[in-house]
Order: C-alpha cells, then structure tokens, then sequence
RNA sequence: GCCCGCGUGGUGGAAUGGUAGACACAGGAGACUUAAAAUCUCCAGGCCGAAAGGCCGUGCCGGUUCGAGUCCGGCCGCGGGUACCA
C-alpha cells in the first residue's frame, strides 16, 4: 500500500477488534467501571448525520475510557414503535413489523462500518416481546403500588377517519388525512402519577451537576412550582362559592371579573340552559389541544350573566365570563381577571368593555394602566392602593406573601403550593405500541393480566390474513378474536384493554435494560447494581424536557418496586446534549409558487443543470421532505468512515448545530491522508536503520531529557501540550479544539528538524491521542510504527507537568485598554520589574506622549494594562 | 403566546472578564510538473497607507469594569421544546 486506503485499513481493524472481543461488556473487580449511552435511534431507515454525529461523540468518550483503565458499557438498540411505520403501513401496505425490523437491519448495516465499538450482543429493539413483555410486568407493578392510575382525558378526534390524531396530526385544526376539523373527545385513559414526584424530581435537580444548566431550567421551570392562594368567591345567587386560584393575590383590588374553563362543571351547567354559551364551549372544543395553540388563539369569551361578589369589598359585583384561554388542568380550572395587571386581561377587558383598576403603581409614576398593563417582577418594588393588609411600599413578592397571610388570617382563603407538571398520560389508540396488560371484565372490572401471560403480544394478523392499515382506526380494537380473553380474576369472558403505551414509556427504562439485556424479569439487581448509573448520556437538546423527565420519574418507579438500587433514582450522572446537524435548502418555485425542493447534486453554483437560479436558504434541520439530506453512507463509502467521524467531530462545537458541507470531509480525509503519509515515511527510515526501536515509548518519554537538542525539545513540549490539551478536550466534549490541537502538532511535525526518533515518538504518541476519533487509521499508523498489539487496548499518553511550563511568557501591553505592545518576561517576574518594562517600551511611551499613567494593572502571566 | 438556547471574517469556528479571528474550508501568489491532478511553501477581518503605523470591528441600543465576544438591562433575528413526532 503506497497511499492511504481507507477501505483496506477500516475492515481490517474491524475484524481484528471483532476477534479480541474487546468491546464485549463485562463486569470487572480491579476496574472501574463507565457506562456510556447514546440515546437510542428509532429506525427509520436510514441513518443521517445526526446519528453519525451522535454516535462518533458516545465513541470518543467509550474509547477514552477503554484506554484509561475502564471496564466499559457502551450499548446500541432501537425505539422502534411508534407512528411511522403505521404511516408507512398506510401509504405502502406493508406491516410495521416487517417495515420495523427491516429498517433495523438496513441501519444495522449502516453503523457497523462507523467502526463503532459497541457491545452488539446486547442490543434490543423495544419492539422485541422479551423486551415490551418486561415492560408490560413494570406496568403491573407500578399499578400495585398505586402509581398507575385511570382517568378521563381530552383527544383529538378526526369525524372523518373515526380516529385518533396526534397532535402532528393536526394541521389548522384540521386532520391531516381527512382534512376534517378535528373534535376534541374525552375517553378514559392511563395515567402515570408522576405528579407525586413533583417536589422530589424539582429538588434532586440541584444535585445533576454534570447536567447542563440549561436542560435543569428548563425541567424546573417545566414542573413549575408556585406559591398561590384559592380563594372562594360568593355567588349572589345561590350557587356554591366560585374556587378561583392566583399566584398574584397582590392585584386583588384589580380583580374585575372572573374567568372560568369551558370544561368548568359550572360552564357545564349553565350551558344546559343557555344554547349561545353551550355552542361557545362547543366552539373552544375544536381548538388544538397543544398548549402553543391555546395560548396563540384569539381570547375569546362569554359572559355567564352570574354574578359574585369581590371578597374584600362586597359591595363590588364582579361578572362571571366563560373564557377560551382558562385550562381546567391548572390550578381550580377559574381565575380573577386582574386587567391592570396582566396583559391578557387587559385585553380581554377592552375587548368586552369591563373595568381596569390598579392594584398599586410604581414608585413615581403614579398612572392607571391605559394600553399596557404594568406587570412588575416579583422582586421589584411598587406602591400598593390601599392594601387591606395595610402595606405601601413593598416588593411584589412581600405583598403576595401578605394578601396571602392576610387571606388565611381572616378564614378567606388558603395558601397553596401548586405545580405545572402534570400527570403523565400514556394510553394511545393505536396498533404499533406496547399493549397494556389489563383487561376488561363485566363483574370484576378492570382487572390487571397475570404476569405468567405476559407477554400480551401485539397481533401479526387478524383472522390468518395479515391486518389491513388502510382502514382507519386502531387495528386492535377491529381485530375479530385478538380481543377476547378470559378474565384473570373470575374467569369469565372478557375484553383486553386495546390502547397501547405511549412510545415515551419504550424509553424511560431501555437505559436499565441494558445492564442485563437478557433478564427474566425487567431487571437483574446484580447487574444494575454493577453498571448504574449511566456515566454519560449523550442526546440531542429536543429531548431536555420530556425523555429526560419521564426517565427521573421511571427510574424512581423502578426502584421503590424493586427493580433498580437507590443509587439509579437519578439514573443519568452526567448529559451532554448536541446540536443537530443542518445543510442548506435549494428551492425554486413552480408556476403556482408553490416551493420545490431540489437535491445538492442537483444544484451548481446556486443555478440547476437548465440555468434557473435557486433560493438557498441556509442550516436548516435535515428533512426527506426539504431533500437537504445528506446520506453519510455515501461519505463513508467515498473517504472512509474514519473520515465521517473526523469531519463530524473537528469544525463545530458539539453542541452546536453543524452545517454539513462536501468541502469540510474532502479537508478531513486531506488531513488524514497526510497522517498515514508521515507514518508511511517514518516506518520507512526505520526500515533503512534510521529509528530506534530498542526501548518502548513510555520508557523514552520518561527517560526523555532537555536539552540534548533545542529542535527535539521543542518538539517534545509540543507532545506533551498536546497529550495535555487533547485529554482535556476528550473529557470535556471539546472535540474540535482537541482536534485544532492535533492539527496544530502535526503541522509543526511537518516542518520541525527533530531527530527521527523523536519525530518517530511523537507520531506514536499521536497515534494514541487520535484513536478515538480515527480507531482505524490509529490502528494501522501504530502498527506501521511498531506499536505492540492494539492501540485500543493501550494505556492512554500522560503529560509531564514539567514539560507543560514554558519558562518565559509573552505579556501584551494595553494603553487605556488598547493593544499597543508586547514584552517577553520570565514568567515568575515580579509586578513591579515588569510594570518598569512595560513603560520603558518605546511604543507604549510613544502611546502615552508624555502623559502620566494614573495606573497599572499588572496581572501575571496575563496582561498590563496602563491606565492614562 | 410561554420556557430554553444561539448570533464572531467570504465560510465552519477559536478565545478561565485579559493580545478577537487559533485550527480548518473556500480564495490569492509561488514551487514541483510538458500539462493537469496530487503534494508542498507563503499571504490573507475591513478601511486608510509604499511602509511604519493608524482607525473600525464579535446582531442592535445602553450599562458595569482598568479591560466585555464573554457579565447586566432592553430590543431584533434564528433554532429547540410546548405534554399524542421521536
């Protein structure tokens, strides 16, 4: 081989790893262990750059810690139910199973020549019956301990399909099938009780110090703890008390009218006999139901005509309003509108004509609120009017605290502690899922499945034909015998429940699967008790919220049945969440306007092979359907796969989005052609006598000594700053700048006169710092160099402190903040020697033309900045 | 709407509050070559200047600081999430 040959190289090493077993996971007493999890992939298909980009980060981190001594976990499998193989089911005719595996082994097929060093034997697939069977028993436990429970809940229902949406499915208001305005229907449905956890999942936040901050921001201010008050407001018929909740009893004297749910029994009730309120609510029934919906549609609302009265000042009569924007989910499901106070209020009341009034002012600017309405921070400081606790001047938060106090001391209400999160619900109307291993009886109810039943496996056929998708609805519910069971309980003909699990679920405890992929029971403790927790975790960011926090509550769950130690109620040590990788758009317009998408191929110099100019529209995410995807299979097959990972890793910071673009693999592959070229020629010399190879690199580099030759010293700080900051890098998720290093050492060891012994260390050396980046060039670039056995197999380079320091630093000289000189000094020159310096420089003298500075900051090994 | 991010040369990006633009791409000049490819060397934020050097510059406006890309306040734009997409 006479040039760099990805191809050769990649299988070879591949199959050697193969036959050391070396990635195989397995318990270990003299090591430490590390559990590295990327979040798993649903198959759809193909795999894209974003999984490149994922993986390659998981394998960097697994194979670091191979090398420093680890025994590693660094498992792959597939969330594999979910929509859209019913979808292609649907469109194709196809089964989601077959559709399903089918994908597994494509992709399967795709990551094995990442060269990804992934413990294969324990890879599952949530669709597997071992697997969804087990999940099906933790159902049944969670329902034993009281943690599963059944309510009734709002869907989105297509009149024409006679279906289910999700909320995807919903376009407009309208279903994205039928086109039909969607209904919002109630059906009785499974819930987890994570809100139980509310407090303990907000407080243990504190203690993920590995997590970003942001991600535990946004799951605290997700569960949304408040401090609020319920106050009852008398009716002036003879109705019982309105209940309204408010996390700002401050605007009390605001209040001007009240707002009640259209899903309020009190709404309910007055709708029987009022045909204008009964068709509002019927009205706010076809909204979306996602919360971004609810929020963006115009406040609607309808006057009750009942009254109630202010409970501070009876004699104030306040209407009562049936509003769109009121969520019956949060809080009492009615609230005071406080005009004054809160935008949308105000709004609302000028829309309707009902009254603003101030609560309080702030300092100095003592105007009622006309067009915006003042809404202070409940740390900032106004006046109240009038108060009925008897305060003035206070900070938003002290009047709330007491209107609070206040309210409690006169029996008028009661303070609450509420939270956002709400319970989790997980019964889907669809085929593709987890069923849920309950079943339905006459005389007995709903009765849970014996757990020597399980698995309560998904039907491939209905009747020996396979089952048809292209009917609407769910195929279980049709399904002519799939249903019938006996009951478990008293025997008698009875109903399987015929909801799936919400994919969520799949999930929230893969991650403990893991640790014994082949248990008979959800668990093995012994195992979990090895490998839990999770090390690192490495996803993307849309996951912050939900996955996240499903996986806190399930792990929970898990242990208070037994199923995982104490120690894995937080099973994810430390996260690390990357960005999505993004290519530009072409588009152009067809002659209705409409846009029309065309493949990077397709497009040269912003123009199509005819001449027509196209839009490109920059990093956007990668969509089949913007045709800006960009298969990392045909990188791989082009450059190598130590290429892809190379690309992937060096230009962008990981948790950025980065851009693919076909230059940025052509300069990696350049890069790495150049590596194998430098080893290739150094193997060379040796074979024609020129390197030494008596002794073993470590034994060198220890015995290494300054001084002998300034070219080979320079060199070795270089090494050794390298080893240094690469490590770092690696640990830190600084690929790029671990990468910019190494690109940085190799260029000097272009150029550097060093003796070929020492070039011939360093090449080793870098041999080893990139192998978790490139495992296959490191491999072959450590084999030509003579390396013994496998690089993956050998301990990772330590830096010698002493050879990190530098013995004088370049210092810059600012004037007033200025760039305008800079000295070399000793580094341990004291302040005022280099204070001296620095203003004997001609250029800073210069700079200050005769002034007198009237400071000096020094500080060391830094900066001198001269203040005039 | 609400919550959370992000915004730096032609491009991707670097920079514990301390020399803004490391490293790389694209570009320019040169070497090698009959030529091209490949490879190698050098140049390169903008403006002014022959040069030395000077001025400007991290989305916009303001603030804190000896010193701000970085911290604070207010905007603008883009992205993620918004509970049935995964």
């Amino acid at each position: 081989m006479s040039r760099y040959s990805a191809a050769e190289i990649e299988a070879k090493w591949q199959s050697a790893w193969d036959e050391a077993g070396i990635f195989r996971a397995e318990r270990s007493r003299d090591k430490p262990k590390y559990y590295v999890l990327e979040m798993f992939p649903y198959p759809s298909g193909r795999i894209h750059m974003g999984h490149v980009r994922n993986y390659t980060m998981g394998d960097v981190i697994a194979r670091y810690r191979l090398a420093t001594g680890h025994s590693v976990l660094h498992p792959m499998g597939w969330d594999a139910f979910g929509m859209p193989a019913e979808n292609a089911a649907m469109a194709s005719g196809g089964h989601p199973k077959d559709w399903t595996y089918g994908n597994i082994a494509d992709m399967r097929g795709q990551m094995k020549p990442l060269g990804l060093s992934i413990d294969w034997s324990r890879e599952f697939a949530t669709c597997d019956p071992e697997y969804y069977g087990q999940q099906q028993a933790l159902f049944l436990d969670f329902l034993e301990k009281g943690l599963v429970y059944r309510k009734n809940a709002v869907v989105n229902w297509d009149p024409v399909d006679m279906t289910v949406l999700a909320n995807e499915q919903v376009i407009d208001g309208k279903g994205w099938r039928s086109g039909a305005e969607v209904e919002k229907r109630e059906l009785t449905q499974w819930f987890f009780k994570i809100s139980d956890f509310s407090e303990e999942l907000l407080e243990a936040l504190d203690g993920l110090e590995n997590w970003p901050a942001k991600v535990r921001l946004m799951q605290e201010n997700w569960i949304g703890k408040s401090r609020g008050i319920e106050i009852p407001f008398e009716r002036t018929d003879a109705g019982a008390p309105l209940v309204c909740y408010s996390t700002r009893p401050d605007t009390m004297r605001g209040a001007s009218f009240i707002a009640i749910s259209p899903e309020h029994p009190v709404s309910r009730e007055l709708a029987q006999d009022n045909p204008e309120l009964e068709a509002f609510i019927a009205e706010t029934r076809k909204m979306d139901t996602t919360e971004a919906a609810m929020e963006k549609a115009e406040k609607k609302g309808i006057d009750t005509g009942i009254t109630v009265r202010h409970p501070v000042w009876p004699e104030r009569e306040l209407p009562v309003w049936v509003g769109n924007f009121v969520l019956m989910d949060y809080g009492t499901g009615a609230v005071f509108g406080c005009p004054a106070h809160d935008q949308r209020d105000l709004d609302f009341a000028r829309k309707y004509g009902l009254e603003v009034r101030n609560a309080f002012y702030l300092p100095g600017q003592e105007k009622d609120v006309e067009t915006e309405a003042l809404v202070p921070a409940k740390t900032e400081t106004v006046i109240y009017i009038d108060h009925f606790a008897g305060i003035g001047e206070a900070t938003s938060q002290e009047g709330i605290d007491a209107t609070i106090d206040w309210f409690e001391a006169k029996g008028l209400g009661t303070g609450q502690v509420k939270y956002r999160l709400r319970d989790w619900g997980l019964s889907r109307q669809r085929y593709w899922g987890c069923p849920i291993p309950v079943v339905h009886c006459d005389t007995c109810g709903v009765v849970p499945e014996k757990k020597e039943n399980l698995p309560v496996e998904l039907p491939y056929d209905e009747g020996g034909t396979p089952i048809d998708f292209s009917i609407p609805g769910n195929p279980l519910d049709r399904h002519p015998t799939w249903r019938d069971c006996k009951c478990p309980s008293c025997g008698a003909d009875a109903r399987r429940e015929t909801d799936t699990m919400d994919t969520f679920v799949d999930s929230s405890w893969y991650f403990a699967r893991f640790t014994a992929p082949d248990a008979q029971t959800p668990t093995r403790m012994e195992d979990a008790e090895y490998w839990m927790n999770v090390d690192q975790y490495i996803g993307g960011i849309e996951h912050a919220i939900l996955h996240l926090l499903y996986s806190r509550f399930f792990a929970r769950a898990m242990h208070i049945c037994g199923h995982l130690p104490e120690k894995a109620i937080e099973p994810f040590d430390a996260l690390f969440t990357q960005g999505m990788v993004t290519h530009e758009i072409y588009r152009t317009k067809d002659d209705k306007g409409r846009p029309v998408y065309h493949l990077p191929e397709d497009v040269t110099d912003g123009k199509l092979a005819d001449g027509t100019p196209v839009q490109i529209i920059p990093s956007a995410k990668m969509s089949k359907s913007k045709k800006n995807v960009v298969d990392p299979v045909n990188i791989i097959d082009a450059f190598g796969a130590d290429t892809a990972r190379w690309f992937v890793l060096s230009d962008s910071p990981p948790e950025r989005d980065v851009e693919w673009t076909a230059a940025g693999a052509e300069a990696a592959n350049k890069f790495l052609g150049r590596v194998w070229r430098k080893a290739h020629e150094l193997a060379e010399r040796r074979d024609a006598g020129v390197v030494d190879l008596d002794r073993s690199l470590q034994e060198i580099m220890d015995a290494y000594e300054l001084g002998v030759n300034q070219y080979d010293d320079e060199l070795m700080r270089a090494l050794h700053k390298t080893i240094d900051e690469v490590t770092k890098g690696v640990e830190s998720f600084g690929f790029n700048a671990a990468i910019a290093r190494i690109y940085g050492f190799f260029n000097q060891l272009s150029k550097t006169q060093a003796s070929a012994s020492t070039q011939w260390r360093s090449m080793r050396v870098l041999a080893q710092l990139m192998s978790p980046m490139t495992p296959h060039l490191a491999e072959e670039v450590w084999s030509m160099l003579g390396g013994e056995g496998l690089v993956v197999d050998t301990p990772w380079p330590v830096a010698d402190e002493a050879m990190l320091a530098d013995d004088s630093v370049t210092l810059p000289i600012q004037v007033n903040g200025k760039r305008r000189a800079e000295i070399s000094v000793p580094k341990d020159m004291d302040k005022a020697e280099v204070e001296k310096r620095a203003l004997a420089h001609e250029a800073v003298a210069r700079s200050l033309d005769g002034a007198q500075p009237k400071k000096v900051i020094v500080v060391p090994g830094r900066i001198v900045n001269v203040v005039v």
